[in-house]
DNA sequence: CTTGACATTCCCACGATGGTAAGGTTTACG
DNA sequence: CGTAAACCTTACCATCGTGGGAATGTCAAG
């Protein structure tokens, strides 16, 4: 089984197969005579269990971290339900960044007109801090607008 | 005002500024006899417009077009909410995605023991694709488990 | 005058993925 | 058998936004 197929046959694509290979995720494929890589089933389980992970959001590294708990038979679950458990705050926590700054931007959408002049709560919300939040909702938390205030989670927008 | 000044009054780095100026997203700062970058308000102002559009999650591309629209006098407000509505759809696009494998890795995590026994269903599952949807909860959606059914929106994850 | 805190440019790194180019291999068809 | 298509190989570059560091130059306070 060529590299091609074995793209197909996981879902993963070559490209990506050679390189979790170079990284280390998986191990050096066995080669043909002409230096092709060689895949067998037990190779498209484990490359099937990396997409699985990846569609799931884990990090390559996490990966890495859940095959080794795979390839362990004296593991205990509950090192994987901790690992899980570790990635759904990461993604909870990413959920609740981007849910914040959606909702910020929803208020200044609905305050501008959208017509033909140039007054706009957007752009002018944009250029300058306001010392308070005046037009935030009533949803209890600040919704992160201010310069002030040090929620500048923004950070890792795409960590 | 040096470029530390400027960074610390806008809330912006330093090596940011650089990069932004040399991406274009800001003019190229005037400059002292010694070389050094030379800023006035007007640019920190700038500078404050960028990190508050970075913290509403705008890309830089995004914010180059918003200060284009920022310069305009003669814009229309039309085209800065479409703007906002474009990001806030793509923000809500992959704030569904998070919350569907947040949502599918809490069902494994619940399935799982986490005891000291090697049984992990969260293994289980990333091992090998179930025909059907045996695990998922009642909520309507299919939960995005299972290799078959073309449900790999897993794709653009950090897009 | 020295020292420390700045500034400059240039290069490298990340993470995960795609593209492309130059070259070798295998396979299918006429 | 010959050739062309379809595959494989490695190697390099790009993305996007950010940080780190090195080598070197400048400014301000002691």
């Amino acid at each position: 089984m060529n590299i091609g197929d074995a793209a197909k046959a996981s879902g993963v694509s070559a490209k990506m197969i050679r390189y979790y290979e170079q990284i280390g995720l998986i191990p050096a494929a066995a080669r043909t005579d002409a230096g092709y890589r060689a895949y067998h089933q037990r190779d498209i389980q484990r490359l099937q269990f990396i997409r699985r992970a990846r569609d799931l959001g884990f990090a390559v590294a996490e990966i890495g971290e859940l095959l080794g708990l795979w390839d362990d038979q004296s593991r205990q679950s509950a090192d994987v339900k901790r690992l899980a458990e570790q990635h759904i705050a990461e993604l909870d926590r990413r959920i609740a960044d981007m849910r914040q700054m959606a909702a910020s931007l929803r208020v200044l959408i609905d305050a501008c007109a959208g017509d033909d002049r140039p007054d706009c709560p957007i752009l002018n919300q944009l250029q300058q801090a306001q010392d308070e939040a005046p037009l935030m909702p009533e949803t209890g938390q600040g919704q992160c607008l201010s310069a002030t205030s040090g929620c500048h989670a923004g950070k890792k927008r795409q960590p």
